[in-house]
DNA sequence: CAATTAGACGGGCAAATATTCATTCAGACT
DNA sequence: AGTCTGAATGAATATTTGCCCGTCTAATTG
């Protein structure tokens, strides 16, 4: 018994010393093998002995570090394919522009490729305040792809058109969706769907490789309510139901399962499609949204989530 | 202006994400170059960057990080080839056996080297301890010569026989020096050194790959003293003229320098011959010992040292 | 506006590191 | 004693990393 305590512990000494030399001395691992009079295999197990007996504790100085730790931890906690996690900035915490630049360069990264990809686009002020951080590029590879309809029922334009506004910076090929975004009634509805181009367009949607979308909250200061596409009632009626929020107008509750019948019923935008392959990326910041968010998340309506830092650090404090 | 600065930050987040990924969440720099959208090359520099710039910063949560820190501020400050600091152990602070097992595997070590060497041993407890350490071997390829007599000046052997117990243990060719660690008078030690035998001793004791000594201190509780070696009076002398210290037997001052006359001038043992290729490394523990080691590492009469980490920790605090 | 220059970039290659695998060795058990 | 088992070892190999160098870009200067 003790003989084996003490191998053990004299083989954490070594490994220690391992550990020093390689990480704080910065010896390479024959340098070791030689000080430690072992061969270089030896050194090399000693080293990564240290690491995985957690002796080598790394920390990272800098504010992106605690966004890099969040953005694992949401991974982790909700079995997201990806995560980022923007700096907030104190001055203005509700400041998109962070998560703004984020999620560009993640979008831009993505339009850089040279395979064509079908990208789908929800609305909201999120997505319209990246759309802005984009470069002008010509990517006519790429298509891209509208997942709700943009006019109000009245047919007058909505007024966060995405899809526009980033396919002419990027210039590629588009589909907006000719449709408002509820339809009057389940008949109109149906109608409407039964188009040829829409038809194409929500199969597209359907393919879409990477898919990005607003989250938006359900209550008096919801989206929906404000840009006057549900009246107060509705919202009234919805809350009773359990909405906690919704994605491209589909309303869903606590545990992220669409809500039956009242504007569900109507709603005219293209049902989301979440797998691995294919992620559905949700932009949304504010601690207002974290119920929505979260909901969303549970019930795997997305699968990938660029968010802040203030946001981020609420969802993982339930 | 702010341009350049945006610029500069934006690089340092880069820099912390990627290591942040690298260091924390153990990814390839393929992997992070994947994630950033940067080219490997790229993402090798960000790491380095993040080094350099200190963001990433490593510690080592065991009891030997002390010691190895402690032992390359030693070499710093110094000047030492070698230096090993054993942990103390709480309980019995004085004792020698960290120290004694650190060096014996040092030694050990040193024996495995198929290159026959010349090993030079001066005497002292801690040497002794340490010789006990060693397991059997069989190294003919080796020799082992001593730097001081092993006798008293009335022909009895001296307590601390070392060269024999390691030949012993070790089946190497060894050297004892057939020598009163002091002569009675000068002229006696001339005669002494003149004789064939220990003329060639003498000099393979100079050509020594490595030298190990003890290091005692000057004063009431002095090893030369207690053993017998010095009587009172010459200890009184000694001190008077600035004796700090003796490394086999020669006495030396607070500068390191050795004290002119007095016992010195009756001393029989090998004087000390330092070089960078061969190492002279003295094994010495206490707190009473720190002014003697201080002033042995000033004037160089050593340039390798193994202790432990109380008394390293004085002789960095002065 | 042209020339110069500092710095970033990526290809390619050598060094360093990680992993696999067959072998050895010490201790446990029959 | 013989045999088994599991850990440790080093050789071979695969992967990853670090660095040099020619090229390119963009900013600065005359």
């Amino acid at each position: 018994m003790s003989n084996a305590g003490d191998h053990e512990t004299s083989r954490l000494d070594d490994a220690a010393r391992a550990g020093w030399l390689y990480y704080v001395a910065g010896n390479t691992q024959d340098e070791i093998a030689r000080k430690l009079g072992v061969s270089r295999q030896s050194a090399q197990r000693l080293v990564s002995l240290a690491v995985s007996e957690k002796l080598v504790k790394v920390r990272l100085d800098h504010p992106i570090a605690r966004c890099m730790e969040l953005a694992h931890g949401l991974s982790e906690k909700f079995g997201l394919v990806s995560c980022e996690v923007a700096p907030s900035d104190p001055d203005a915490p509700a400041a998109l522009t962070g998560v703004a630049q984020l999620a560009a360069g993640e979008i831009e990264r993505l339009l850089k490729s040279d395979h064509p990809k079908i990208i789908a686009l929800g609305t909201g002020r999120a997505l319209r305040a990246c759309v802005e951080q984009l470069p002008k590029m010509d990517c006519p590879q790429h298509r891209i792809v509208s997942l709700l309809g943009n006019m109000m029922s009245d047919g007058a334009a909505t007024p966060y058109n995405v899809v526009i506004r980033m396919a002419d910076r990027v210039n590629a090929r588009h589909y907006p969706m000719p449709l408002p975004v509820f339809a009057r009634s389940v008949e109109e509805k149906q109608l409407l769907q039964q188009q040829e181009a829409v038809h194409n367009i929500l199969e597209l949607a359907r393919q879409a490789d990477v898919t990005y979308v607003g989250i938006g909250n359900i209550g008096d200061n919801a989206p929906l309510l404000i840009d006057g596409f549900v009246s107060r009632e509705e919202t009234r009626a919805l809350i009773k139901a359990g909405a906690v929020g919704e994605i491209t107008s589909w309303v869903f509750d606590r545990s992220g399962k669409l809500i039956d019948g009242l504007t569900n019923d109507r709603v005219a935008s293209a049902i989301l499609h979440v797998s691995p392959s294919k992620p559905v990326i949700a932009i949304a910041v504010g601690t207002l949204k974290t119920d929505a968010i979260l909901a969303a998340m549970r019930g795997r309506l997305i699968n990938g989530l660029i968010t802040d830092e203030a946001t981020a650090e609420h969802l993982l404090n339930h």
